[in-house]
DNA sequence: CGTAAACCTGTACCTGGGTACCGAATGCAA
DNA sequence: TTGCATTCGGTACCCAGGTACAGGTTTACG
């Protein structure tokens, strides 16, 4: 008896509505070297591992976060042998780690701003910012 | 003796290369409605404040970030009386912070989870996920 | 005052990320 | 085995966010 919860096999209709996205996302996502090119059926049709799901959410989230579907498919495909040997493949998690950090601290500038502004009664940013009532430190976030 | 510090005055060239942007780019997100209309020169040049710039360096900082030109207004524009009550637009600023907060924490999860797959060794995430040697939790991420 | 650089408006185009539509082929179930 | 839903591939279109180009004025320098 071959052990079920492993072998389902998802077919594009249903990989999409379990991860919330257009089943035209995931032919795109595939061209795009998102999605490995997954197993057929006889006739053509695809079959994707259960796991691909969480794949395609990991996409969306990431996506969300601001990251470009290039990023994602570093972010996701960090290794993946594409030509790069494992140190290399080390360093650009590493570097996306640093990146993701520099989000944060960017989000979190933005975040204490914006609270700042909203205790102190500020109207609109702007204006405050020129006024010395409120400590706004945008000058100070990433200078692109 | 009119004191220089404060009448300054940019020429949209001049702003654009102040804030890293194309001068094109001015003339859009004023379109957009994200730059107020500066003043102009009786020839019809704008004249642009030097606050500007800020403003500026706001939105592509906020923009990297993840927010759309919209969204971007909102923050910026937290205000600006238009046609909101104050109250309101207090309401909206809380509403951009708890944005930011869920922001923050999406990209703690994955900043986390990345470290960990680091520090795990893992080639790659989603080989790794279905190992229990790294414990990812992709699947606690935001479910969209 | 002449002239080059910068600017003006307007429109057209480009990239990224999808989505929609097409006609043909497949899958599954009665 | 018939039949309807689903998928196939391919191409075309959509929106956001810019960027470029055209043809004409304005500014500023010498």
């Amino acid at each position: 008896m071959s052990a079920g919860t492993d072998a389902a096999g998802l077919r594009s209709g249903e990989l999409a509505a379990a991860a919330g996205v257009n089943p035209q996302t995931l032919r795109y996502y595939e061209r795009r070297g998102l999605l490995t090119q997954p197993d057929r059926t006889l006739g053509g049709h695809r079959v994707y591992p259960a796991e691909a799901a969480t794949v395609v959410r990991i996409i969306k989230v990431a996506q969300r976060l601001g990251f470009t579907l290039d990023e994602v498919a570093e972010l996701i495909d960090v290794g993946r042998g594409h030509g790069r040997s494992r140190t290399d493949l080390r360093a650009r998690a590493v570097a996306k780690l640093d990146e993701i950090e520099a989000r944060i601290a960017d989000l979190t500038v933005i975040r204490d701003t914006l609270r700042a502004a909203v205790d102190a009664g500020c109207r609109d940013l702007h204006t405050c910012a020129h006024e010395p009532t409120c400590p706004l430190p945008f000058a100070g976030l990433a200078p692109t």
